[in-house]
DNA sequence: TATATATATTCTTGTAAAGGAATATTCATA
DNA sequence: TATGAATATTCCTTTACAAGAATATATATA
């Protein structure tokens, strides 16, 4: 896993700017209402997020539509996904259990 | 989503320690080794990742064996497994489409 | 062409967070 | 009880990054 995608949805914005284009892509007015952020804010976690490959831009007029990319979030869901070994504990209780018999008493 | 766990996780070094842990439970000294970290170092992102709910840790004698907690990687699961929805975007380019049709030409 | 609207960028400042070095703490054992 | 090994914490310095304010850029329209 890369931990760009992960630093550019570890700020609690971003991930509300992700979250609301989940419903479909919005313009950075739309954002910033919906939101209440200032507008140059909203610019800049969209650059962030852009850079992260999270988001794309299509102009359209005046405007900018900004939308989900699909690639990084399946990427990271295919990786947390990685982890559904663990779900049941078994192998660790196990580890544990043979640290114990090698730890002299 | 909250933004707790992808901070935790938006570190490289950190994320390699969780990469770490799924192959099982390790104590402080056999991460450092494998990851070639200082010892400082890795106590100071164990207890991000503890603090974040990541992480856990059994002492066993003069060592404590660190593991991971399933439920902040299943609710990160979770949310990203929402976006399934855009997959295929379909609802967004009929959105762009709309969009066009009330642009003033 | 001048103006307004939408968006992006730059500059500055404050704050969080990462690494290094040193030290404290805890537990086992000689 | 003194010592060593494993781990955690503190202090310091540096870097990254988020917000605010101001400004630049681009496009539409009067």
């Amino acid at each position: 896993m890369n931990a760009t995608t992960l630093r550019a949805l570890a700020d609690s914005n971003r991930l509300k700017i992700v979250e609301l284009l989940l419903s479909g892509p919005l313009t950075v007015g739309e954002i910033v209402d919906r939101l209440g952020l200032h507008q140059p804010q909203v610019s800049k976690h969209l650059r962030v997020l852009s850079d992260a490959g999270l988001v794309e831009a299509e102009p359209s007029a005046n405007r900018r539509i900004y939308r989900l990319r699909p690639e990084p979030l399946r990427e990271l869901e295919d990786w947390v996904g990685s982890f559904k070994r663990i779900w049941d504990d078994h192998l660790d209780r196990l580890d544990d259990y043979l640290r114990e018999l090698q730890t002299p008493e």
